[in-house]
Parts: C-alpha cells; structure tokens; sequence
DNA sequence: CGTATGGTTGAGGTAATTCAACCTGTGTGG
DNA sequence: CCACACAGGTTGAATTACCTCAACCATACG
C-alpha cells in the first residue's frame, strides 16, 4: 500500500516531518506501509537488512535472546520512532510488534540514497538516534541498584505515559501492551516477581489490577514515589 | 592550543575523517585541544552544554549519580569517541577522565553551523551515535542476568581489547584503568563483590593481579567462556 | 608521622531467583 | 458441546548470590 502523508498519525514527529514537502512527496514514492499482528517480527536478528521503517501506530520491542533462551528487551519503540540501523548490513536484534502496529517501510538503498540527497533527513535521523542513545542510557541507570519495585513502577508509570496520547499526561487507566514475561525482559527480573510486585504495588494501594492485562493508577503520587 | 590534525592520532577514525582535507582544515579553525588530568571532570550534569569534543587519546565515563550517592557509570569513551549531546541545551550526565586525556573541543553554535553546512559531518555523527547506540544496548543486553563473574569477565575482556592498539586482539598485560568503585559502577554491582570475584578469577587461574591495577591474562579462553 | 584513598576480607541478612504446583481463559478437535 | 491442550498468570517454599556493615591492610602524600 502506498503512502498517504497527509493523514499518517505522526507526520508532525516522525523523521521525515524535518523535509520539505516536496522532499517528503520524493520519500513517500519509495515508501509502503504495512500492518503487522501483535507478535509478528519485523525483523530477526541475522536477517540482511534491507530495509528502515518509521512507526505510525502501535509499539514494537527490539529483543535479544541470550545464550539460556532468556530474552532481554533492549528497547521500546514507540509511534514515530525509527527502526533500523542504517549502518549494519545485518540486524543485530530481533524487532516485534508488542500490539498490532503499522509501519512505513523504505528500501534500504534507496532510503540511503534520500539521505546523500536531503541533508535534513540525515540531520533528523541524528536527532532521533541522539534519542534513542539517551533513553538506552536512561534504562541503564535504571537497571543499576533499585528494587524489583521500584523498577516495576518506572515501567508501569512509563507505559501509562505512552498510552496517554499527550506525552506529558498520565492515562489513569490503560491496558499492559507487555505480557509478565515480556515486563520481565524490559525490568531484568523474572516472571515471578513481576508478578508478585505488581501483587504487592496493588496490595498497598497504589495501582488495581483489572483481569491479566488491565491497570488503573489509583495513587499516581506514591507510585512515583516509589519509582525513585 | 590550536589543532594539529596532520599528527592526530585518530584522524582515520574520529567523525572529522569523514570530510575532505579542506573541510576538516576548516573545522581545525574553530576547535581547540586541551588535556585533562586522570579524574578532572570534562561536562558535569545541568551544565549548559557550549562544546562538544572528540577525544584524541585518553579514557572518559558518562556518569550518573543517583539519589543515594551511587555512581552508575552509563558508557565509556574511547579514542575517536565523540562527547556532548547535540541536540540537549545541557548536559544530561556527568562526564569525566578516567585516564590523562586529550579532547579537540569544538564550540557548539559553530559545531552546528559546521553540521549544516557539511552534510558528510551530520552522516558521520549519525554513524557513531548509531555505534554507540548499539554499544548502550549490548550494556543492558550484559546487565541482565549474568552472574558477577560474567559480568566482570566481560568487563575484563572489554579493557583487554581496548589497552591493545589493535581493537581485535587482546592485550595479555595491561593495567586497569578504572578503580574498583567504577569497575562496580559500570557492572552495577558493588566495590566488595568486584574484588571477590576478581580473586575468585585470579585463584581459578583465569587472571593474575600484579598489584592493584596490573591485569595478566593467564587463561583468556577459559574467561571468555566464563563471561558468557 | 598521621591521614586519606583505594583495596581486601569476613560475618550476617535479604531480596530475588529457582523449582514446582496450580489456576484461568481461549482455542481446537473429536 | 465437551474434552483437552496450551499459553499466560499466580502463589508457595527453599535456595543463593549479592549486599550491607564492619574491620583491617597497603600505598601515597602533605
């Protein structure tokens, strides 16, 4: 399916939002959009990478999967972010779609190619993988020496950030898009004690659990309090 | 002290490489080079951020301390590596010399027009924001669940690579350039368990230590087996 | 010579892992 | 329609790797 700019959900974020129209009209030429299922890969780790893609809607992880067949998530990918690496022939991690998404998908010869050509677009590219780094190291000093809980409420307080549509504002109740073991993945920890913290977080008042997947923030304050 | 690229240990590899020699002379105009001592701080965290560097020799940490006084330490810098992030007014973490170091210190308004005038510049920076990216995810990909020996081991095999000129062979000798309170805070564990597993690795005949700092590499096979 | 700073070692406590059982909803095939 | 399997989730008991606290050693330095 060919690309309609127009009404793409993130044309105001995305890379691309830093080209003219006309350059964008250009982009959008050798760009195709494609959905993909919740838990469909995007693309596996050792795959030639031969294409980069922008998300428009939904939320992909990039994982790896450890010599024990452990899988750590290295990170989220959120609406408007880019996936890819423009510089390595080959993928080095798995990328999957956590909820059903929507991607804008660019060869990547030619996508390198409107890079050489659109000074802006390599500049934006820079932008965001600025980012990205910054957020990789965000999760680092995450990980280091805080509590299983502490690290639970990050997350729970992160994922209630990105389900809220604006970026500064709190859903107060919203579906996990992460299974126990995929929150395990993104926190280091195992299924168990997620599930036992989240117990525990809802046991002191700070967040009610509806079914497996459901989460309603009924004390924000102390939640963040909690996160450190 | 103005800049002698000619004589500069990273010219073939730093982001300046990738422009022509009238570009890069161009850019010498604006940099300065300066030393610090081991320890000085290069960027300390809520700093207007008014220059960004390319470090010519020497080893730097982006560090972060946390509320109860606990450095984690985010990412190293190596020769050729670039500091200062180009699109945050301040600075976000600390930076500081782990060793005697020289940077080529650029001031960021004229950094910035240098990016946009020379697009090369903005594709090189992309290149290694992309690796150092990679880098902060194979961190969290080795903070997960491993064992502190993993850990070090790891940490070990890192620092061997680095201290031989050659970035694919191991030095089988070198000094440590980091104190035991920073090895723990790139590892994320602490001071005590990093000195135990160091004797641990030393008494399985992995290692020797030849003082506090000397590292020989007795067994590198067995410690690459054991860092997983 | 006294004081930092960095490093090692020991004893004891604890949070998180491991192993295991069990629950719940969903889909599939007889 | 029921039976069954299966994936995701919860809960319990036992273990353990790491942390904390604390003492002590070595080296450098004014």
């Amino acid at each position: 399916m060919t690309l309609a700019c127009e009404s793409c959900p993130v044309r105001e974020r995305a890379v691309c939002a830093a080209l003219t129209l006309e350059e964008r009209a250009e982009l959008a030429r050798i760009g195709r959009a494609r959905s993909y299922a919740r838990g469909e890969m995007v693309f596996a780790a050792g795959d030639d990478l031969d294409a980069s893609a922008t998300l428009t809607a939904g939320l992909l992880k990039i994982g790896h999967v450890d010599a024990d067949g452990n899988e750590r998530i290295l990170g989220l990918i959120h609406p408007a972010g880019f996936v890819g690496e423009m510089f390595a022939p080959i993928a080095n991690h798995d990328v999957v779609a956590l909820t059903d998404s929507r991607l804008c998908l660019f060869p990547r010869r030619e996508y390198e190619a409107a890079i050489a050509r659109f000074p802006a677009l390599a500049l934006a590219l820079l932008r965001r993988s600025s980012g990205d780094l910054h957020d990789a190291r965000a999760q680092i000093a995450l990980d280091s020496r805080r509590s299983a809980g502490a690290k639970l409420a990050s997350l729970l307080l992160a994922l209630a950030r990105s389900a809220s549509h604006s970026p500064c504002h709190l859903a107060e109740s919203f579906d996990l898009p992460l299974t126990r073991g995929e929150m395990a993945g993104v926190l280091g920890m195992t299924i168990e004690t997620v599930s036992r913290q989240l117990g525990r977080l809802e046991k002191d008042g700070l967040i009610a659990r509806v079914g497996a997947r459901g989460i309603r923030l009924t004390d924000a304050t102390r939640l963040e309090e909690r996160a450190g």
